[in-house]
DNA sequence: TATTATATTAGAAGCTTTCTAATTTATTGA
DNA sequence: TCAATAAATTAGAAAGCTTCTAATATAATA
């Protein structure tokens, strides 16, 4: 797909084959949210081989570069997120899935001060739904 | 301190000397939030020698009894709070710091439908600093 | 207080993530 | 266009974080 390399180029990235392979799968089009071992299992299931290790510096080259979202969900993994709209998460914790739901399905009527000089740059929502609750 | 022991036991959890260090730094009075190697270092710092298999072990299971709270925040370290308030965080990238804000101090005056059946179990709102803002 | 059952400790093993030397890709100049 | 040089990338190895489990300690029972 010619699209995705002009898009690595665009944000200063060498042109590799690895990186044509990520691509391909990160920017399909799909919205997905993935661990660096998911995607490596993605990349094996179209016939090629990665190191691990190649795909996590590159993951966080994407991130870099504004590709791609690490997310806060989980203490014990990283996970990404190939949506950048602003979203919020809600994380089932009995089946460990992320559910993206839009900016406009939560509203704050008050927020708190924050301390001198200091910008927000981000505020994530991350709503627990309970393990025994089905 | 024996208030500490009984905590222990209340929770039903056996009563050892290293449950009894833990405590004694955690269950102080102050709020605090740490990492596993943090509290290590406390405890040395008290001249004591305990495992980190021990901590991470013994922090578990006051999680599980209730007695602390695992945090999300960064998702290359675990990170536990002492504060079992309900609260939401501040989370400053500069210097890697979190700050409790008050229930009080966020209102949501709209939140997203659930799946059926599912029961919201706590919601997590981390504000995010600015790195470059000061 | 001795015996049995249960829980805990901490070294070792297992994940996840980062580091760095060898390699590949891009750039420059002829 | 092609060789030489510079810069970035790959992936094995190392490091860091967390869990597992056999040996040990604590609690329960008689």
């Amino acid at each position: 797909m010619k699209k995705n390399i002009e898009i690595l180029k665009k944000h200063g990235l060498k042109n590799t084959n690895q990186r044509k392979i990520m691509s391909d799968i990160l920017f399909a089009g799909k919205d997905m949210h993935f661990s660096a071992e998911d995607l490596k299992k993605l990349v094996e299931k179209r016939g090629f081989k990665m190191s691990l290790a190649t795909i996590y510096n590159n993951l966080q080259h994407f991130v870099n570069a504004g590709l791609l979202r690490k997310t806060i969900v989980d203490s014990e993994k990283s996970y990404y997120d190939n949506n950048l709209k602003n979203h919020y998460h809600i994380y089932d914790e009995a089946d460990r899935k992320l559910i993206d739901i839009p900016n406009s399905s939560i509203s704050f009527s008050k927020l708190p001060k924050l301390p001198k000089n200091k910008v927000i740059k981000n505020i994530s929502v991350i709503i627990q739904i309970d393990k025994n609750s089905r």
